[in-house]
RNA sequence: GCAGUCAUAGUAUAGCCUGGUUAGUAUUCGGGGUUUCCAACCCUGUGACGCGGGUUCGAAUCCCGCUGACUGCACCA
């Protein structure tokens, strides 16, 4: 399905929506989950905690979203994550200041640079606005993240543009308190802040989002020596490199030097099995191995995990090797002690990172799931049942005869136990319709039959197809049926 | 941030050019009836001109500003 069906659905069933959307100073960039959506976003890192932290023993954190400034002189946000600009004072056109003077005046400034050397610069090279002649005001900063002042003092902090410096900072206690040992992963969940210059496309480039994050500590020595590797051998993944995207086994992988260790490919691997029970199309999927230029200030290796869909490929999961950058940074600036003992060995540890975007993985989901079923003049979310937002919907065929009360008992039975859904009103095949909309796997349907004997229907989603059971077996029918893979 | 296009019920749209009755239609949604296993039908009801200003006797309609959406460019640690 495409872009423009997904959002009908998502506005029409509350999937997602504008923020502040009845007030027109409303901003772009923010977006609510409704209750739909949120149902789905649950259930989404459920199987994240399944498929990643709870099977490689990883640690869960919730941290804070506003941070202290010296967290980021560190982290190098401060510094790397800021454009110098310039803006002309007669059109208004905002410049990057060191992208232009390199282009008129074949200068290089770095852009870290003090800001009065851009403005020393402009002056001596009488550079004007390329659109207008006009004069160009002092440079400035412009900094991705957003600023906060604390307290009556308004001390400077941070809203964090990722979730993962929290994990850093905190490893030192962790790794104490919880009698951590390499390779040790840390996972959260959670909100980033990050003030795009042009935020679209809905869930797809927002400046609030939320990012599941997993930073994995590891001794540098040691990434080839992973016994559970055998685990995902096996798996297959798909690569990128050049152009053609290559589908190999992770050992072979790792044997053809595609990807530089086991650890590293070991991680590739979970992240490949993860993907495949959200049931989006992995043929549609790849790691994109990223260049030079395109890595991120502090990566080392990096792979992005992209999928295709009908506005292109998204970015779903960046995963980078950053070595010691962070865990450095922060022992320097803080004058903490980061190192841990790895056996006898004392070692400063690396940091592998799997950070995901959750919206986006979301997005791309709803997307690989909605389907027009025309022969039946339907739309159907064939999500899978472990993350439809409905679990089932409990109806009555008519109202009258005792129907009605019989479906309340049995919407009384279920409701604790699964998202369930109970609906009297209009024409069954219109209640039936509205549930494959948000991709309710399953219908209870009671009818007069059930009153003598008991039974009642379950229908399902995908095939429409109907068996009737006891009401007895239902909770176990269900539980079989909605249960994470 | 730049350029172009656009903004009317939950959703999709008509009306705007050429200002003037109660803003039309489809669908959705609520209540009632009838039928009952796949969006049937009948009755009934709720629901909209993005925000702010200007022109005018009068603005959904014309003008200006803002905000947002879409597309392209730039950006995307």
């Amino acid at each position: 399905m495409n872009y423009e069906s997904v959002m009908k659905l998502a506005l029409e069933r509350a999937f997602y929506f504008p923020s502040c959307e009845v007030y027109g100073d409303a901003q772009a960039g923010f977006w609510e989950y409704g209750p739909t959506g949120v149902s789905v976003k649950n259930k989404f890192l459920e199987l994240w905690r399944r498929e990643l932290v709870r099977r490689d023993r990883m640690l869960e954190i919730d941290g804070s979203q506003i941070m202290s400034k010296s967290v980021f002189e560190a982290s190098g946000h401060l510094g790397n994550f800021a454009d110098p600009i310039i803006k002309c004072k007669k059109c208004g056109l905002t410049f990057r200041a060191d992208k232009l003077i390199s282009e008129i005046a074949n200068v290089e400034i770095p852009e870290s640079a003090d800001l009065e050397d851009f403005d020393k610069m402009i002056q001596e090279k009488n550079i004007v606005c390329t659109k207008c002649k006009g004069e160009f005001d002092s440079a400035k900063k412009f900094n991705m993240m957003f600023r906060v002042g604390i307290g009556p003092e308004d001390v400077e902090a941070y809203l964090r543009p990722e979730t993962c410096q929290s994990i850093f900072v905190d490893f030192p206690r962790l790794f104490k308190t919880m009698r951590g040992k390499l390779p040790l992963g840390i996972a959260q969940v959670g909100k980033s802040f990050r003030n795009e210059i042009a935020p679209r496309q809905s869930l797809l480039r927002l400046r609030e989002f939320y990012q599941a994050e997993i930073e994995v500590f590891c001794n540098p020595g040691k990434l080839n020596d992973l016994e559970k590797f055998s685990e995902i051998e096996n798996t297959t993944l798909r690569i990128q490199i050049s152009d053609d995207i290559q589908v190999m086994t992770c050992k072979e992988a790792v044997e053809k030097g595609v990807i530089p260790n086991k650890f590293v490919a070991y991680y590739l691997g979970l992240l490949t099995e993860f993907y495949e029970k959200t049931g989006i199309d992995m043929e549609k999927s790849r790691f994109r191995k990223l260049g030079e230029k395109e890595k991120a200030f502090y990566a080392d290796v990096a792979f992005d995990f992209e999928v295709n869909t009908t506005i292109g490929w998204l970015e779903l999961v960046a995963c980078n090797y950053r070595s010691d950058y962070d865990l450095s940074s922060h022992a320097k600036k803080s004058k903490e002690k980061f190192e841990v003992m790895d056996n006898d060995e004392k070692v400063l540890p690396h940091v592998f990172e799997i950070s995901m975007g959750i919206d986006r993985s979301l997005y791309t989901i709803l997307e690989h799931s909605l389907r027009e079923d025309k022969e039946n003049e339907r739309m159907v979310l064939s999500i899978k049942p472990y993350l439809a937002p409905t679990h089932v919907g409990v109806l009555s065929l008519v109202k009258k005869d005792g129907l009605l009360e019989k479906t309340d008992e049995i919407y009384r039975l279920i409701r604790t136990k699964f998202d369930s859904f109970l609906d009297h009103s209009g024409a069954i095949g219109r209640r039936y319709r509205r549930l494959d909309e948000i991709g309710a796997p399953f219908a209870i349907t009671v009818d007069h039959q059930t009153k003598e004997d008991n039974t009642v229907t379950i229908r399902r989603r995908d095939d429409m197809a109907q068996n009737r059971v006891n009401i007895s077996e239902l909770e176990s029918i269900l539980a079989k049926e909605t249960a994470y893979p």
